[in-house]
DNA sequence: GAAATAGTGTCTGTTAGACATTATGCC
DNA sequence: GGCATAATGTCTAACAGACACTATTTC
């Protein structure tokens, strides 16, 4: 949603084409060189910073919609995406709290409580992780900032999105030992300390280097390469990347890390 | 909903105390001596046998909502239950098909398709597990039959509804490894063989009798008992009783098993 | 005492995780 | 050669799972 135009028309309109009280956000986790960061947004008319969400089309499934608003977001297509919780408490947005002419002030578009945007809406949540050093944030004319953060300095978000961190954080976690990741957080070609350094931080918690890469390899997840790769002082360590093939049964099939 | 009455200011007036577009449903198993069945409804106006379902009262929780419903059917109240999944593929519901003339025949209420029962719907998927022989199944002027159908021998189900039975019942077997199960779908006292063959019914396969009771026992979470019971021949097996201190802790805090 | 079942004990192969050692390349 | 790091190897304790054995009760 780029112009005014389009904005009057999805918030005159917009429920002929999008489902209503349906909602949807997204937790992207962004990993790059042992950080893990949290993309929010700050909305015109809403007080503090959120996780970027959306509507759902008529045509659409849950996972197109949530595909769509992480691109729409990061520019990024494809990212490994799940759906971990459905929101629906009564008091999650205070659309009681709705102020007419703040709204009107700040969007310029004047609307009321029968809106269609005001009304009761439950959220479905998914989570999303993407390399934030490939992305450049986007806003537009309703979310005006939009913008990585350290997962440890995040601040207060509105509605019930702290919970939704939460838990988003808590089911990528568990999943992380049940699906492989990497494939499109790393360089094509990474080493044994790049992928270690991915887990210890997407975890928030330390492995043995040493025990870590074995269930890996022996899954046939990693092919080391011939090739070694110079950083600087010391021993240069060999490459390895993803066997494809075997990644993305896993991926279908499920897997078991520890 | 038990009356006429009812029914009509549900159908017509309903999106002023249900939320319109979300609805959620059901997946309630039900176990009785090595038996796992599913409960089922049939609706006066759809052809095959669905989950029971329902809408969310503006005013409760997406828990509190599966709660009500759950207890609607079965009569029983605060069993384990966990939300699984959302479906919102948009030809879940196949509204198009809609046709008013039927719906007029049958359940004797001209609707058109503006109505808020017949826009496009996304639907919160629960599971719930409960002793079946305790329970009376409940049918009313919309869902005219309600019965307990065996889990191998289900009759095709309507809508996405044979999906969300595969997602239910693959959820409830991975989750069965990380909550305690057994409160109130087993007597107050029962024996090892009795929990061994609860898991055996709700997981579909074979568990070594020998090592099975150990994990739980070491947990301490089954509590053994003075007290034996004579059950015909040969020799009379232990009590065993759920130590509920521990039990509700395992609830919210999750455990591993195997 | 025979038969059937309940419950415990033992053994083994596997594995997670701690830690040690070796290999390698840069200075 | 010395040093820092990469990578592999070893060891141990825990454990899942297979199976055998003992205990107990009824007939």
């Amino acid at each position: 949603m780029q112009t005014e135009e389009q904005l009057r028309d999805f918030i005159l309109n917009g429920q002929l084409y999008y489902i209503p009280h349906v909602s949807l956000d997204c937790a992207i986790f962004g990993y790059h060189e042992q950080q893990l960061k949290l993309l929010l947004i700050k909305h015109k008319a809403i007080k503090d910073w959120c996780l970027p969400g959306g509507y759902i089309k008529r045509t659409e499934t849950l996972v197109q919609a949530a595909n769509r608003n992480v691109k729409e977001r990061t520019g990024i297509d494809n990212l490994f995406l799940q759906q971990f919780k459905t929101f629906g408490d009564p008091d999650r947005a205070k659309t009681s709290q709705f102020d007419e002419d703040k709204w009107f002030e700040t969007v310029g578009i004047r609307i009321d409580k029968t809106n269609w945007l005001i009304d009761q809406t439950i959220s479905v949540g998914f989570y999303a992780i993407t390399d934030f050093s490939r992305t450049e944030p986007q806003s537009d004319v309703l979310a005006v900032q939009c913008a990585w953060f350290d997962i440890d300095s995040l601040p207060k978000l509105d509605f019930d999105h702290d919970e939704m961190v939460k838990e988003a954080l808590h089911t990528m976690r568990v999943q992380l030992y049940h699906y492989p990741i990497g494939y499109n957080l790393l360089p094509e070609k990474f080493t044994l300390s790049e992928i270690h350094a991915l887990y210890e931080t997407l975890l928030g918690k330390k492995l043995d280097i040493s025990n870590f890469p074995k269930k890996l390899i022996a899954l046939g997840l990693l092919k080391k390469l011939d090739e070694k790769r110079s950083i600087g002082a010391h021993r240069s360590p060999h490459l390895y990347m993803f066997d494809k093939e075997k990644y993305d049964e896993a991926l279908k099939e499920g897997l078991v890390l520890s």
